[in-house]
DNA sequence: TGACATAACAGACAAATGTCTGTAATATGT
DNA sequence: ACATATTACAGACATTTGTCTGTTATGTCA
């Protein structure tokens, strides 16, 4: 029975699956039914056949919980990449550990495990604008083009610098003239590009 | 047949559903079994059940696709906050219609309308590390405490500027020597507060 | 060798989930 | 009043998916 305005039954049930999907378990079509009260299942249904009729929603037919949402807009679908809390020296093996902490990005054009994310420590950047506390997401790649913010691997420590490259020779910038550039040595002492800089998040709560 | 060495499947379909997690959509048994070259359901199975019984999933018995990292349930509490482009004056009036730019946050503590986004122009706050072009995320509230950075409202446009107490007046204070303090005036030009920004976001690409 | 644990397989069953056909109530426009 | 569209219901069926029971192969250790 149309009990309720045209319409309005469907952006909610939008909603609730938007929020389901955005939470990472899009609903199953009689998880709807339970969470509007409806007393058939084919009531759920049709609202959601509508919305992907609408274009609202996308679905994989005959696959359970398979409602997602299109790539419209600037709303892709989101990621979750690790937050590094110290980068450990040598090589980053995040695939294989659980880290604490996850960060949630909009995935954009990138793979799956090309991203992460660590904190900033010092000031060495503050002209740049990236201060003491700041989360700087990275793509993982070994080598950068001169002007790029990168976090770089020298000796035993993981920093963040600008990349520059000066009549052939490598330097790595801050972005405070309270420091000195890092010139990476030839005596073999470790020195590789762990990624770029894509991103610099700070929280001011 | 045990033909890998023990624990190397078994990490490697560890590695397989975390990242399927992660992307947002957690594999059903056979979607692992096919991902391996099982011949059985069971050898998918057994590997799932004892990831959970190690801790490093959790499932929800009988549901599909139900696997979970077991560190995310609080992570993973997700909303998207419409971007304004421009605030317009008088009030924020900001209808969540599905077009238009959504920026995804996983505040957890914020209804849902408390929050939006608009980008910064202007340099009059580069020394805290707010640059022209940034993001920033902003909490609706009439109100502010002294040194919080916040959005005003002042006379027709929306400004980012550090909110101060001094003696029973309010400034709002550029951090950017080359501008000067905000004394709002007395004769009626509307002055108020939209918001306090609680997050930057910069991006890099 | 034998006991034991792990890995993989085979075949089925059961529950969850998606889908279908048909009907009834309510609102809207003519 | 009538046609039409939308919303909701009822009951079933089909597929997907989770689960179970039992078996075989491989490796380890005493």
């Amino acid at each position: 029975m149309a009990y309720t305005p045209p319409g309005e039954t469907r952006r909610k049930v939008y909603e609730f699956v938007r929020e389901r999907i955005l939470n990472g378990s899009p609903p199953t079509v009689r998880e709807v039914q339970r969470a509007f009260g409806f007393r058939a299942v084919q009531s759920a249904r049709q609202h959601l056949e509508a919305l992907v009729a609408e274009g609202k929603l996308v679905k994989d037919s005959g696959k359970a919980r398979s409602h997602r949402l299109p790539e419209l807009g600037r709303v892709r679908s989101s990621r979750l990449i690790p937050m590094l809390g110290r980068v450990q020296a040598g090589e980053l093996t995040t695939a294989l550990q659980d880290p604490g902490d996850y960060l949630l990005v909009q995935k954009t054009r990138f793979d799956d495990r090309e991203l992460f994310a660590l904190t900033v420590e010092g000031e060495s950047m503050i002209r740049a604008g990236i201060l003491p506390g700041d989360t700087v997401i990275v793509r993982r790649q070994p080598a950068a083009r001169s002007g790029e913010i990168v976090v770089a691997l020298v000796g035993e420590d993981a920093t963040v610098k600008r990349y520059r490259e000066e009549n052939g020779h490598v330097e790595l910038h801050p972005e405070n003239d309270a420091f000195d550039p890092i010139v990476p040595r030839s005596d073999g002492e470790p020195f590789s590009i762990l990624g770029k800089v894509i991103e610099v998040r700070r929280s001011l709560e």
